[in-house]
DNA sequence: ACCCTCATGTAAGTAGTTACATGATTAC
DNA sequence: GTAATCATGTAACTACTTACATGAGGGT
């Protein structure tokens, strides 16, 4: 249940209408926690009607027209609760890594070795991507203890992708050349 | 849709009962693709629906009684069709990391770091479980292309795993102490 | 008038989780 | 006989995805 969480928490770093949270969560918050327009509004609906938000007042009517939330005190509340608990880390699924073990018994493709190249690209390019944010942050500056949180999360995001590109190169090369040269590794 | 693509590899590597597979997916096949007996005993139906698997032959009645599965040539082309075609990465969603932003609007609590040390130790024990599973598959020799493969799958855990426990050591110790000593790298 | 973008939503379907039901076999 | 374990399943619910609907405002 970490959807209504992610969206007090941007809420909370900055009141937004539904499709400024869908844009946000195509950027930063969506880097590790995905979510698309249909899924925010239907939660922003839920959370109003729980009182943990509420629509900023306007003249403007319903239909078309921007709403703009803001967290309520016990939607902050909740929050802290959540923060805090104790929760068990969640099982993983990952499709890539699945095909790759199915190519244990249906043999390797040259369709999948394609898919691995392919992924490494996208990975590496969000790498490059995070590794800029970073390079944007340390010039601003990092004095308070949310800058100091969110360039922990970003070096999570940049080591996370670290890992993908790093294991993906062995796989490559494991699968398209068993003659292998061992890959050099990116840091 | 990989539940049932999972269900073909583990059929194909071995064919097995329901209760069978739900135990091999709490070992190998659940650390990159995780199911309940509930979801497994669903999908079965529907892949035998699709003329994928069928049960083989026995003469004891339907309930309560052991029920062996094998893969058919249609499941197997099927596989193969999914190995090799293309797929988006998944976009992640990981409740920790978004914990932590949290507490960049809601504060550092204790919790927080106690969950941080908790998931830390989880991991890691996860990891010296994958490299004793790595060195008995060294003493057992990898010769054929599946024993390849399948050693990739398992370095694509050990790779993850160490991820998270040098990650996690970054994050404990920019919360806990930020007049801190830079934490140890686990290699 | 037409199209594009901004903006908010509804509906239907798929996937995954949690709780419960029930029969067969073995150990005591 | 009764408890534990093996084994298969149903039901209800929550979360997520995909496709579509609709209205407002601006540009040409």
């Amino acid at each position: 249940m970490s959807l209504p969480h992610a969206i007090l928490t941007a809420l909370l770093e900055k009141p937004s209408s539904g499709l400024e949270l869908t844009r946000r969560f195509d950027r930063s918050i969506g880097y590790f926690w995905s979510a698309t327009h249909q899924q925010i509004y239907r939660e922003l609906g839920k959370l109003e009607k729980a009182g943990h938000i509420r629509a900023l007042p306007t003249d403007s009517p319903a239909r078309g027209q921007k709403k703009e939330y803001e967290v309520l005190a016990p939607g902050r509340e909740e929050l802290e609760r959540w923060v805090g608990q104790r929760e068990e880390p969640r099982a993983l699924r990952d499709p890539l890594m699945l095909r790759l073990r199915a190519t244990g018994v249906v043999g390797v493709g040259e369709g999948l070795v394609e898919e691995l190249r392919r992924h490494r690209a996208l990975h590496a390019a969000r790498l490059a991507e995070y590794r800029e944010f970073q390079r944007r942050d340390a010039a601003r500056g990092h004095g308070t203890e949310r800058d100091r949180v969110q360039g922990l999360v970003l070096q999570g995001g940049i080591d996370l992708e670290l890992f993908w590109v790093n294991w993906l190169d062995k796989a490559i090369d494991g699968l398209a050349g068993p003659e292998h040269t061992p890959a050099s590794q990116v840091g």
